[in-house]
DNA sequence: CTGAAAGCGCTTACAG
DNA sequence: CTGAAAGCGCTTACAG
């Protein structure tokens, strides 16, 4: 191929239009004032040369950077994953990337990393989800860098910026309500870790629905775990072997709910005959155990959308010079979703049914 | 705080330092020929003024970017997100940053996209993971484009590229001996999607050892699925709905062998009594069911660490002039692991003990 | 509606 | 061992 290897830049499409570059750069950028002759012309020279635009030289001139940023801690693969790609699906169609920058919560060297990446990467604007979103340090660098982002998720200092989430107390609640309205009065609550914002938030959901109904959570009942399989099992495992184990099980996730599956399975539990599980997100774990789980769908893939519209949205604020953080608040909805891993509770009428299945 | 708001440039360390900007530049890119007096006055001054020198600036001056690409499709969040974390570990450690791109692998669009990419982003490298790992349309704009390139588990073209990979085909061997071990001899075998490498290992992998025990693989015990769990539902219901239903079956991952022990369950046939199931790849699905998979262990985070290793080397020697591409094969080592889901062929001598432990 | 000039913050190539 | 000049490929600010 006669290929010229040297890739084509402004000057060549400049100069087989026979225009200057000022005006390739108004045609590529969609600027008013071309003429419609003219800027079809660019056009075909822009095709002709298969020319495409340095990102860098972009970044440098315009001193605005087309990358966009995820940053976020050990919440699993498939949220990760998720976020991701709803990220990447809003990105794509603005003329973004996605970078990405996995950050533990306690690493002793976030500051440097997070300042680091700021500064040298000069990202257009960051996405945070849980643990990171609520790192105090990493927020600081980005605000006195002036740079626009959302977090997911969060827990604290709410008011300060712009966030998207589900109301996860809200959704704990319906949760807590559906296995009330089953029958149960002893309930099991398994926590997640604590530095993550959903394990105080789905605690305090279950604390009051359990008060609107005249009852109170029992301290023996209440377990931790760290969001995963392998710690829930010793928890669960506590909960079940006690003489008066609850009849029913909050896990606040699908994947503690989940080992509590297969300790009461291991115990010759039967669920939902003699215990009543739930957990919490609606993973692909949810429909891969037995019974399925009865569990809160977060729609996660909408979120990170989400995210990342208001973030691009910052973005043209701050690069048009509109810097009055509207801070816009985002909660989308939850939904229950009803599967076999529940029945009345051991003893109530009804007992000897089905179980319930109701929207 | 009187910080200037202006982000401090080689200029200003320059200055505060008394020394060209090149000298900055010398002692920043860690070349020779530096004074350590200089060198130490430089870094002094880099410290105080908190400096950060500007990728985009660095690599369109220098002409080469520090931005590493994952192109990656459907093959589930677990995978991705482990692939990402062990090249996350290496670019940190090199001062590259990760640049995400989910591309289908039908996508009409790819070829546009992948330009853009690269053109575009002008990415110092890329790693493919399945199933765009195996695109001839992505793989050739990296190579017109001249961008280093590593694939983990392609499937063609194995000597024209650098790549990263496990013995699939041995491993699924091992897997199929560990059945034909424990007495089974009618094997049913769940295949996964035509467009992935790992089908075709796999399911040779398996039909050999067969042959090796003079066994045929029979083609009413072979079914297909897509990698995922609902896929393996009615594979595995089919097969274990005949009347001649197999005594073990190997599904082609272990979300599909998770399925396989749900049908299992719901009809009735006990695991591993009456049934054995194995799958592939220990994601962590494999311990969440009951009884927990024998499965194949790949070191996913090893690969995309060694894919990472690799594609940093090419870097180095092509921006050294040295483009002798020597194209890397790295073959990691599998290991079979043996937990609950497997046991002696039902009538076999033995059937009635534990299920065979061994490494 | 269009363009010439200057500059973004670095590195390369060269000179001393 | 150190630096002055030119240039990477764009955009900004201005002029006409």
């Amino acid at each position: 191929m006669a290929q010229p290897h040297r890739k084509p830049t402004i000057n060549d499409v400049a100069a087989l239009a026979e225009v200057s570059i000022k005006t390739v750069s108004r045609v590529m950028n969609k600027e008013p004032n071309v003429r419609d002759v003219v800027r079809q012309r660019v056009q075909a020279a822009i095709t002709q040369l298969g020319y495409q635009p340095s990102l860098s030289a972009r970044s440098l001139a315009g001193e605005r950077s087309f990358l966009i940023g995820h940053f976020y801690g050990d919440t699993g693969g498939q949220y990760t994953h998720d976020i991701q790609l709803g990220m990447l699906n809003r990105c794509r169609a603005a003329g973004y990337h996605l970078l990405i920058e996995e950050i533990a919560y306690n690493a002793p060297d976030v500051e440097e990393r997070a300042a680091a990446l700021v500064n040298q990467v000069r990202m257009a604007g960051v996405v945070l989800t849980p643990p990171v979103t609520d790192n105090p340090i990493v927020l600081g660098v980005l605000q006195r860098a002036g740079v626009p982002y959302v977090r997911i998720a969060p827990d604290r200092d709410i008011d300060t910026s712009p966030i998207v989430r589900i109301d996860e107390w809200k959704a704990t609640r319906d949760l807590t309500e559906h296995l009330i309205n089953l029958g149960h009065r002893r309930i099991g609550f398994i926590k997640g870790k604590a530095q993550h914002a959903a394990t105080r938030l789905r605690y305090a959901g279950f604390c009051e629905a359990l008060a609107d109904h005249g009852l109170a959570p029992m301290p023996d009942l209440i377990e931790v775990g760290e969001f995963n399989y392998a710690s829930a099992l010793p928890a669960a495992t506590r909960l079940l072997e006690r003489a008066d184990r609850p009849t029913a099980i909050l896990a606040s996730n699908d994947e503690m709910a989940a080992a509590t599956l297969a300790v009461a399975h291991g115990m010759g539990i039967t669920v939902p005959e003699q215990l009543s599980v739930v957990g919490f997100d609606d993973m692909p774990i949810a429909t891969m155990v037995w019974p399925q789980l009865v569990t809160i769908r977060q729609p996660v893939i909408q979120m990170a959308e989400a995210a990342a519209d208001i973030l691009l949205e910052l973005i043209k604020r701050k690069d048009a010079g509109v810097w009055e953080n509207p801070m816009p608040h985002r909660q989308l909805d939850h939904s229950l979703i009803i599967r076999g891993s529940t029945g009345p509770a051991p003893g109530q009428p009804g007992a000897a049914l089905r179980p319930v299945r109701s929207a």
